[in-house]
Parts: structure tokens; C-alpha cells; sequence
DNA sequence: CTAGCTTTGTGAAGTATTTCACAAGCGCCC
DNA sequence: GGGCGCTTGTGAAATACTTCACAAAGCTAG
């Protein structure tokens, strides 16, 4: 998040950010700013605040941002093909290379720019590959075999849309997003008046 | 989690599940389930476990679920459109009644079930409805304009999906998704060995 | 070069959350 | 009905996270 507030700031051209500016831009505290980024080294200058064009190359580097990160959607649903087309991804630098499917009627098809290709493919295209983000947008019951398959054809990093728990080996990175789950989660807020301020 | 894992328990028939048993299908531990329901009373008969049936009715009830809620979605973009469509919103209990948008190549437009109205209209529209949640899927840039409005419309509860942090008053719910953030916490994972096990 | 204003980096203090560990309750069997 | 095995609910201990508060710098001006 600090990520996204610098390089907006490094845009609009200014130098330096204070952890106050900081904080409020990420509704935290200034010691919070300070605290979160001490824990990977001393980038500010004292009376001044955070360098923002170094900083934001910093934490580029910390993120893992530097190297081109590549995606496979896999499941040419209705998120699939949304997804597939989804801009945000480009702009924040991830490209897509391949939409999967194993349902013969959406093989071969294109939506936007990708053709969609046989699931079966997917081992091959993806040892070719380094680099590779597997991003789940399938139905909740093949859930598990798909993401053991693309486990076993060696990816390490999965964003899983399919509203189900999936587990992974302990050298595999997991995240999901459960669109259901976060409108429950609004359903229990406005119910006991939380008001829930929800991470971004 | 809890209520997704009691509901797979009890259409499977299981009449008791033990804390340890919850804890494993949630990937925590047992001291922690039995303090998070002892929180809000408590369900379980020493010796046996929780009964499933009861429990899952009183965590919907905790959670606002007995309550039918209604969804708007806000922006036909791709987003927007895969999110009209997504079933996994009906499934959960949640009922599309409009999708919105402000492009008149788009306003009239069906997509699936839905008609795709005038974002003009979705004032009236939502103060005959109570109990509506708002779902954002529109381009960063007017992500706070749009926001500003529905919350003076009166919703309560937003989901937001643009790539933007937006502020709402106090008394509003607000949770967002940002998917290219997810992204980039797998690029921290996989760059520093993390294996982030993100929750659901 | 010093005084004064600003802002970081960080131990220490203060909160919050998680885990431990065990008494108390329940069901079952004899 | 009493003993036994199991599992909850919960204070207390342990751990994690956030906030405080202040010394150590840097910048500016005179």
C-alpha cells in the first residue's frame, strides 16, 4: 500500500514524504509508517522524511517487483474471461501469457487477446515458463485437483478465486479472494453496527 | 470460515464436530475456535462438540445472514459483468437486483439476467430497497466520486474492487478487494520464501 | 558555526491476540 | 449411580503488535 501511495506521489513529482503524509494517505500512524518500514532498513533522512523516487524503487525491490511476473488464469468462466481482460493487471506490470480450460466447447475460442487452451497444455507451457502466477477462477468442487495438478507442474505462487479452501505443499504461496465471504463479512458489520474499516 | 466449513459438515449428515475437528479444516487450532465462538456464547457440549445444525444456524444469525441482502454492482465494465453473473453471489443468498453504469453505450445493454440501467436512476432505486450492498467495479479515477454518491443515496455497506483507496463516513462498511495488490504479496512470497498461507 | 525547527529510528510501555492448561460438564458403560 | 474418557470454556501465561516518547540527525537561517 506505502507502494502504491509513493509511486503516486512520485508522479505527481514530489520528493519527500513524511511518515505523517504517509500515514494519513494510509489511514495508520506515523509510527506505524515508521515502524513497518524500519523493519526493512533506514530509508528516511532525519527533518527531511522518506526520499519518495528511492523509496519506491526500495520497496520495488523488496516486493519482488523488479523481475516480470508472468499469470495463467486458469477456468474460462465468467471471472476467467473478466479476468483475462482485466487491465489492472497489465498496468501493475503482471502479463498475462495463457487462459486454460478443459471444457472442449471453450477450447480454441479467444476472449479479448488470449485464446483459450486445453488445460492439458498448461504442464508444458508452463515448464517452459519461469516466473509463473496461477490465478484459480474455476468452480469450488475441481478446486483442489486443479491446483494439485498446477502444483505438480511446478508453480509456486497461487491466487485462488473459487470460494474454497484449498491447500497447498509448504513451499507453495497461497491467497485467496472470497467475494461471498467478504459480503458476509459487510452482512456482519452493518448488523452489529461494527462499521468495519476493511483492509485494503 | 466457520459457518462455510459447518454448512459442508452438516449437508454431509455429521451431527457434532469437536474443536479440533474445526480447527483442522480452518487451518488453526483449537484453543483459537473455542475462543472465537466462546465469544459470542456458548454452542458446544462438553464430551461431544458443537452441533453443527444448531451452530451453523447461529452463526448466520450472528452474521446478519437470516436477512435477505441485496447487491448492486456499480460499472459494466469486464469486471462488473463477470460479477453480475458470477453465481457464487446467488448461491451465498445474495440477490443481484441492478447493475449500473453511466456510459450510454452500455445503459440498456443486458448482460445475462441483468439490464445494465442509468447510474442516475440508482438513487431511487436503492431508497426503495433496505439492505443493499453496493459492489464497485469501475475505474480508479471516479471510484471516490461514485462511492460519494451511493453512500449519500443512503447504502451502508460497499465492496469495493476498484484498484483505489477510498474513504466512506464512519457509519459506512466499506471492504476491498485489490486483486493486483494480491499479486504483489505472492511476488514478496515467492522473492523472499515466504509461503504466505493467505487467508480465505 | 550555532540555535531552532523538523522528522527519523527505536527501546520501552501499553494493548491485543493467541496459546496453555486445567477444572467442570457430559455421555457411556458396567 | 459411580467411574472413565472426552471435550468445552476460560483465566492465566506467552507472544505479537501498536503506540509512545525521546535521543540523534539533518536542514535553514543568521
Amino acid at each position: 500500500m506505502y507502494l502504491r501511495y509513493l509511486e503516486e506521489l512520485d508522479t505527481s513529482g514530489q520528493n519527500t514524504a513524511s511518515s505523517d503524509e504517509l500515514a494519513e494517505l494510509c489511514h495508520t500512524t506515523p509510527a506505524q509508517v515508521r515502524k513497518d518500514l524500519s523493519f526493512f532498513g533506514s530509508f528516511g533522512k532525519r527533518g527531511l522524511g522518506y526520499p519518495v523516487h528511492e523509496l519506491t524503487a526500495h520497496l520495488r525491490e523488496i516486493l519482488g517487483l523488479e523481475r516480470e511476473w508472468k499469470i495463467v488464469i486458469v477456468g474460462a468462466g465468467k471471472i476467467g474471461a473478466a479476468l483475462a481482460n482485466y487491465d489492472g493487471f497489465r498496468q501493475r506490470g503482471f502479463q498475462v501469457i495463457g487462459v486454460y480450460d478443459n471444457s472442449p466447447s471453450k477450447i480454441g475460442h479467444s476472449w479479448g487477446e488470449a485464446v483459450v487452451r486445453d488445460m492439458a497444455q498448461l504442464d508444458a507451457d508452463v515448464r517452459a515458463e519461469d516466473s509463473v502466477i496461477a490465478v484459480i477462477a474455476i468452480p469450488s468442487d475441481d478446486a483442489q485437483n486443479v491446483v494439485d495438478r498446477i502444483v505438480a507442474a511446478g508453480i509456486r505462487a497461487i491466487l485462488n478465486f473459487a470460494p474454497a479452501q484449498v491447500t497447498v505443499p509448504p513451499n507453495v504461496s497461497l491467497k485467496s479472494v472470497n467475494m461471498a465471504m467478504e459480503l458476509e463479512g459487510l452482512s456482519f458489520a452493518l448488523t452489529n453496527n461494527f462499521s468495519d474499516r476493511g483492509a485494503a
